[in-house]
DNA sequence: CTCTAGATTTCGTACCTTAA
DNA sequence: TTAAGGTACGAAATCTAGAG
């Protein structure tokens, strides 16, 4: 393929040129391609002033391709194939892809909501498989631009950059200690939550540490921090063991409940209510996988898809 | 079967209209 | 102003039917 366009060619052209070469007939193609006969042939006539080449000689039995037209009609085909797929990108079918995504998420939304995602996606799509990151900060911000991590889930704290998200739920704090505590009496005292030591989660990806810090540290509070951890689930165990106070996710503090015997209690002041959000890269607000992922994730909570 | 004249088909061009 | 498409028409090749 030595020849060169001589000038921009408009793309409709090699719509025209894959007619005629299947056709080999320029009325026929024209009828395909919804134009007249004579338009047909100007149309062919621009083209092969473009190309350089007669494209297409008239024989006894119709519209004979030149060796040229014959070695360019595989890359026009695949060109055309690459417009149209742009045109119409793919469709994910949960139940026959084959696919692994990466959530970024805490332990506590692992313990929460993971198991009745992995549920659904297990059902819908019998190839798909699930694998959690704990990749935080910067890391996880490049890891979700270079789609390495496809979706991060939770009350998170993400670079705000290129970021696309999905409010899930509001949730709220509750507050744990021993079932026998001895400075605890029926119920949590504000004097107990400024008195006691408490344990908070400072390693994990979520953006509880700093709601917390806050709010313990602050001038009418100042609420001693007795232990800081790396995860979540070890608040449970720790609590059920001590004499200090923890405030966690209302859910983690049922299911503490139910694994180490500590007892739940209503926050003695105010505490802000929190968001639960599923957040994506702009990059991959079309692909398709993905976007079947969120919407099962959002029907989960909402029982609707996105709007 | 062969030849021939008219009909039909198909491509190319001139000229006009339209829309950007 | 320019490019693209339509109508009208010419040219060339093929098809078809009738005559010899």
């Amino acid at each position: 393929m030595a020849k060169r366009l001589s000038h921009q060619v408009d793309l409709n052209l090699l719509e025209l040129f894959q007619a005629v070469y299947q056709t080999r007939n320029l009325t026929a193609a024209g009828r395909e391609l919804g134009l007249s006969q004579p338009a047909m042939s100007r149309a062919l006539t621009r083209l092969r002033h473009a190309y350089g080449d007669d494209l297409f000689l008239r024989q006894p039995h119709g519209l004979v391709p030149t060796p040229f037209a014959d070695e360019l009609s595989a890359p026009v085909r695949q060109a055309l194939n690459i417009v149209r797929q742009t045109l119409h990108p793919p469709v994910f079918h949960p139940a026959t892809e084959n696919r692994v995504f990466t959530l970024a998420m805490s332990d506590v939304s692992e313990q929460v909501f993971l198991p009745t995602l992995a549920d659904l996606v297990a059902r819908q799509a019998p190839g798909v498989r699930l694998q959690t990151s704990q990749l935080q900060g910067k890391a996880l911000h490049d890891a979700m631009a270079d789609g390495t991590v496809d979706l991060a889930m939770g009350h998170l704290r993400l670079h705000p950059e290129g970021m696309c998200s999905d409010v899930l739920f509001t949730a709220r704090y509750a507050c744990i200690a021993r079932r026998d505590h001895p400075a605890i009496h029926g119920r949590l005292t504000v004097d107990n939550f400024r008195s006691l030591g408490h344990v908070i989660a400072t390693g994990s990806i979520t953006g509880h540490a700093q709601v917390l810090e806050r709010i313990l540290s602050s001038p009418g509070i100042g609420a001693p921090i007795a232990l800081r951890v790396g995860h979540f689930l070890s608040i449970g165990r720790i609590v059920a063991q001590t004499d200090y106070l923890a405030t966690v996710p209302r859910t983690l503090a049922a299911t503490f409940e139910h694994a180490w015997g500590v007892r739940t209690y209503e926050p003695p002041l105010p505490l802000p209510p929190y968001e639960v959000a599923q957040s994506w890269h702009e990059r991959y607000a079309r692909d398709p996988g993905l976007t079947w992922l969120r919407s099962l994730a959002y029907q989960r909570f909402f029982g609707r898809p996105p709007t």
